[in-house]
DNA sequence: TTGTATGCGTTATCAT
DNA sequence: ATGATAACGCATACAA
């Protein structure tokens, strides 16, 4: 029941391991006839090639690495869903890796899947200034980098994400339309994405004549634990609510900030959406299961892996990158209003 | 910059390769004084061995497969971060698949794997009698198979799992203590996990003396559309409400229908947890931005990937499976009582 | 204790 | 159009 190879089929053939090989790669060297025989006795085996043996020999291992921040969570997955779709259509494998969105653990990352020989490295950065010249180092000299979700990083290279400006800019100004117009919007201290995100929410506030209050923009720490981070958001945000001019609206600019502030408003006086109109990115499916079920500003997560990742393997197989210049890819945004955000 | 070989590292210590290999593989043959030189330079040079190379030489692809149903799925993708881990710290590589709950593919998944030689597989079956014979054959003949999360699957081998009774019984005793007797369980329908989770409720009543109501068990199709399953869930459940005996609390045995249940209840008039008490099995962070946060039973995800990935490196590596009696290994679940089980 | 030679399954170069 | 042979990087049986 062991794997049948070139030698095997060679001998049931009676030609030589060199004339099998090259019909099954269909050499213009081997004639038709030959070339139809041996490929129907390899398809009755079912006969697949060494790939150990084939990498060696080409120097190349068909593997491409990913770096993400963490694998248990909504958009990752699903991110990795598609990625692992396109990786098979090319026959592909994946290794993946998780920087814990920490700097260290992030190179250490790297320096690994360069060990592995991978073809190429799909990275979503821990932070916006992460390793900044070792990548640059490694996607010029060593293995090829692109860059996906997180694509707001002084790397130049092929980036996939989503529009950011416009998913914040659409909820915004469905806030404005259902009468909110104090905006209070939580962002990720020294996250890529926080700047274009916060950008679009501005922006909707000046094309509506609406004055930006800087107290109504909370940063938050990724560094911090998740408690930590409750904690301080939580005291950030009842500061704002006793004031006088309380805001009527939270926009949330990153998955887990949107679906973590829901559980800390459960826990106050503050209802949604009377008190507070909730909308933010999200892309889990809870956001229906939710009471009131979530507005979300839902990325195309599954499309982000799967463009990446054929970007990649193209990329890792270009003799020359300079033919081919650098894509940026922003995918836009689709906005589903739930009761989170009802009149 | 291209990678470091025995054959540099020989060149470079006026030694054979074969010395230095050995060198490496800490072989009795060498002297400690020639290994260390050895050992030296390649740290030095941070040489790591080819795998392709070492592979190809070996018969072995220190490659494990995993096919799980879905991968952006909490439980799953917590199970997966599990396995990675372990296979990071045996330098193993992991190659997964998705079955999608389909027998069809899930054997085309299995297959795939065989082609890509792998080490062994594990495997969270589709259903309880999916691809059973050729499951069994493969384990027989070609590698060794491993079961997690569903173990409840007719194969001689490890499993590693949750123990589903306690897990469900203690859940049902919750519900009785906080003074709900009628509990209405919703089960998977053929999903392996769903008998002894069914038991534990059973037993629980039993132990309670509260007689059992076949109506209040409700099996949901999972070969369903998501809309399909949501539909026909809440008509079931809406014409329970309506009897005059009605449910007054909800017990669910798979993370999908706990948390559904949740959607489905906020579009209906009945509260959570005044008119129904609900807990069930789901691994979500979410659970606590719920409203009202939900009471869960958690299963430990990660645990389960790490101790079964440990379990089917080392069953790869045996010369004799017979030596070694397979385990069944069931981990207890944790409840978190939240608030959709105040009293 | 160290070195030489062989082969794992491919692909590719060079005959024939 | 086909075949013999070398080489990829490694481990190992055997020779020295």
């Amino acid at each position: 029941m062991s794997k049948i190879t070139l030698k095997d089929l060679a001998k049931m053939l009676k030609m030589s391991i060199s004339t099998v090989s090259k019909g099954l790669n269909d050499s213009y060297e081997i004639s038709e006839a030959t070339k139809k025989k041996i490929r129907q006795l390899a398809e009755k085996h079912n006969y697949q090639p060494n790939l150990f043996a084939k990498n060696l020999k080409i120097g190349k291992t068909n593997t491409i690495g990913i770096i993400i921040p963490f694998m248990a969570n909504p958009v990752q997955s699903q991110i990795l869903e598609g990625a692992h779709k396109a990786a098979l259509e090319n026959n592909y494998h994946i290794v993946f890796m998780q920087s814990r969105d920490n700097n260290i653990i992030e190179k250490s990352c790297i320096e690994f899947l360069i060990n592995q020989n991978v073809d190429g490295i799909m990275i979503s950065p821990a932070s916006q200034e992460s390793n900044v010249e070792y990548i640059k180092h490694v996607h010029e000299n060593i293995t090829p980098i692109i860059l996906f979700d997180r694509v707001e990083y002084p790397l130049e290279t092929h980036k996939v994400g989503v529009n950011s400006f416009v998913g914040t800019y659409n909820a915004t100004k469905h806030l404005l339309e259902i009468g909110r117009k104090r905006i209070a919007v939580l962002c990720g201290k020294n996250l890529g994405v926080t700047s274009e995100r916060l950008n679009g929410y501005l922006k909707a506030l000046e094309d509506n004549s609406i004055s930006i209050d800087q107290d109504l923009i909370i940063y938050c720490d990724y560094n911090k634990t998740k408690e930590q981070m409750d904690y301080e958001l939580k005291k950030e945000l009842m500061k704002l609510m006793k004031q006088e001019n309380a805001p009527d609206a939270i926009l949330g600019t990153t998955d887990t900030l949107t679906t973590r502030v829901l559980g800390i408003l459960s826990e106050t006086k503050y209802s949604v959406p009377e008190d507070l109109a909730v909308i933010g990115f999200a892309n889990t499916e809870l956001a229906q299961s939710l009471n009131p079920s979530l507005s979300t500003i839902k990325q195309p997560a599954f499309d982000i892996g799967y463009i990446a990742t054929n970007k990649l393997i193209r990329l890792s197989n270009e003799k020359d990158r300079s033919d081919f210049p650098y894509e940026s890819i922003l995918l836009e945004t689709t906005i589903q209003l739930r009761n989170s955000t009802k009149i």
